[in-house]
DNA sequence: CTGAAAGCGCTTACAG
DNA sequence: CTGAAAGCGCTTACAG
């Protein structure tokens, strides 16, 4: 590899003249700043990564604990792997991917081996080791969500009390009355997960103070549940809600699109339907469907962004909810006239 | 940050016999390499990545580029990544994650400033500039996939051509005659994509060679196209084909299946099927599909094998296809009689 | 405006 | 069996 003794020959100066020259720390003569660069361009120069470490200031490297559980759905979270790595980039930090095996001996490794400078944890839940860990490593740390105890970390998310309002108060609005929500399998609720409750209990807790008929159905991923909780939300006789609220993944939005489909429900005409908290482009369903935004992308750029203020230390332990909005794509109307 | 003479310290030795001690690569008193230990655990100690990657031997870090294109099926994609970090953390390596927008000026920066040890190129098309990239850089990599020039390159992958031909022989083996094949989507096989193509035809050329009647159906993963793709397959009037091989992701299959179950399509005894190389449990499908694996972990293991071996350079350029193997789960049986 | 030199924390020949 | 010391390639105070 080429060192930075390589250009310093090439460009005729001293090896501190081209960090200078290349890092910009202090200023150059315009033509020896040239010459350096045209040096390591012609060789490929590029400092080398452990040398750049070892001094001390920035390893450029940040970690990134992503554990896959059974029941995540795959494409959300590849949105915040990927929303990490690239928000890092643009702070020039490169990422170290953890996975759920190596979760905890991961972070304790890589912290305490100085290899990174940061951590981001994704899907925490409610009693999350990791949480614990990082704040006993003291390292620089930021949590994409929630998890039960929030003392001394910082922690971004979208704000899924204020986006079940949302859901909910749009449609009284409007005039609905009755109002059934979709939720995400029973084995999320059960086990601590994140935000699937919080969305829940906001929604049932506006609804109630909305004197609004509430349901609340958790779906598993299948055909057949999908049919069953439609059979369930639809087939209230003579109370059936005038408005539905999805806060599950695609497919189950999907699938309980098409059977709505099949059984001749037009939407918004007779079925109002909003997609809550949703990863992924709803403009593709058939019907496109309203949607409250989870910005992946938002989030995890926040999330970086706040890593890079504790690198300096001009941020503080808090916990930062995103405003949730509202995109119309309109399957969303008042309710039919009976 | 606990450093090495604070061990050396605590322990009454000198930074030597720490390094020594804990590396094991020469022989200590036991006493002492005990007293070491003791003490390095006991402050937390680990040795500084960047010292460490500086001294020159390795840096104990691997490169993984994995875009991820608009079609490509996150779980799938999501099982080669994980796969990956946890095959290298086996040999005890992290991994430097890299995405699609960074996939060029990433493997550049990470290799020229000698971050990594090695590279995986994950999901190569045809024609890919990473892989004249990984040649020009003369880093050791593996490529998990075969493109079309593998001049220069260590590349692993399911043998899919033989998997079609095993798909194949085994229905025409018991009696079938008329196999179709559902693909993936068309827009998979019109960009250069790897394995799709190759599959296709080797579908095609197993069954030409058998005197098979054969068709090879594209298929787009949404319920409208599913459902007219299962019409023309199904439909041909006297000569429906008596088997079915999937060549598609979890979805696609399902929704599938779901709608010859509605039709009343009894597997294996009216219809045989199989699921060629998925990377997902067909066990959990209703009914569970026969299936010829894709093997993610199998491959990232070899991959990551691979890229060790051409650390130390046991190791030159070639090509190695891993043999296709079949696992029954009952949705496969002979011809219906007719 | 530029250079010589210290030092980051290791590993590993070189001595003893 | 163990220690003192060189050196990996940078960055950055310190001189000039």
């Amino acid at each position: 590899m080429v060192s930075i003794h390589d250009v310093a020959q090439a460009a005729g100066v001293s090896i501190s003249t081209v960090s200078y020259a290349l890092t910009g720390k202090r200023s150059i003569t315009e033509g020896t700043r040239l010459r350096v660069e045209e040096a390591a361009n012609a060789l490929g120069y590029r400092a080398n990564a452990g040398a750049r470490m070892l001094k001390g200031a920035r390893t450029n490297l940040l970690a990134l604990s992503a554990p896959l559980h059974a029941g995540t759905y795959a494409p959300a979270h590849m949105a915040f792997v990927l929303g990490v790595v690239n928000a890092a980039r643009e702070y020039d930090y490169d990422v170290v991917l953890l996975t759920q095996d190596d979760a905890i001996d991961g972070l304790r490794r890589v912290s305490q081996s100085s290899l990174v400078d940061g951590i981001v944890l994704l899907d925490v839940s409610t009693v999350d080791e990791r949480a614990g860990l990082v704040r006993e490593l003291g390292v620089p740390a930021t949590v994409i969500g929630v998890p039960g105890d929030t003392e001394g970390l910082v922690c971004v998310d979208l704000d899924f009390e204020r986006a079940a309002w949302l859901a909910v108060e749009r449609l009284v609005a409007l005039g609905h009355r009755r109002i059934a929500c979709i939720g995400q399998s029973p084995a999320i609720y059960e086990r601590g997960s994140n935000f699937p409750p919080r969305f829940r209990d906001a929604f049932l807790a506006a609804c109630a103070a909305n004197g609004i008929d509430a349901v609340f159905e958790p779906c598993v991923e299948d055909a057949v549940s999908v049919a069953r909780v439609i059979d369930r939300v639809t087939e209230r006789l003579g109370a059936a809600p005038t408005a539905l609220v999805f806060q599950t993944n695609e497919p189950v939005q999907a699938m309980a699109l098409d059977l709505l489909g099949r059984r001749g429900v037009r939407i918004p005409e007779e079925l109002s339907v909003i997609s809550a908290c949703s990863s992924f482009e709803t403009s593709h369903l058939e019907p496109a469907l309203d949607v409250i935004p989870l910005p992946a992308e938002q989030s995890c750029a926040r999330a970086i962004a706040l890593t890079m203020r504790q690198l300096d230390g001009t941020v503080l332990p808090h916990v930062e909810l995103i405003e949730p909005w509202f995109v119309e794509y309109g399957s969303v109307a008042g309710p039919p006239a009976d």
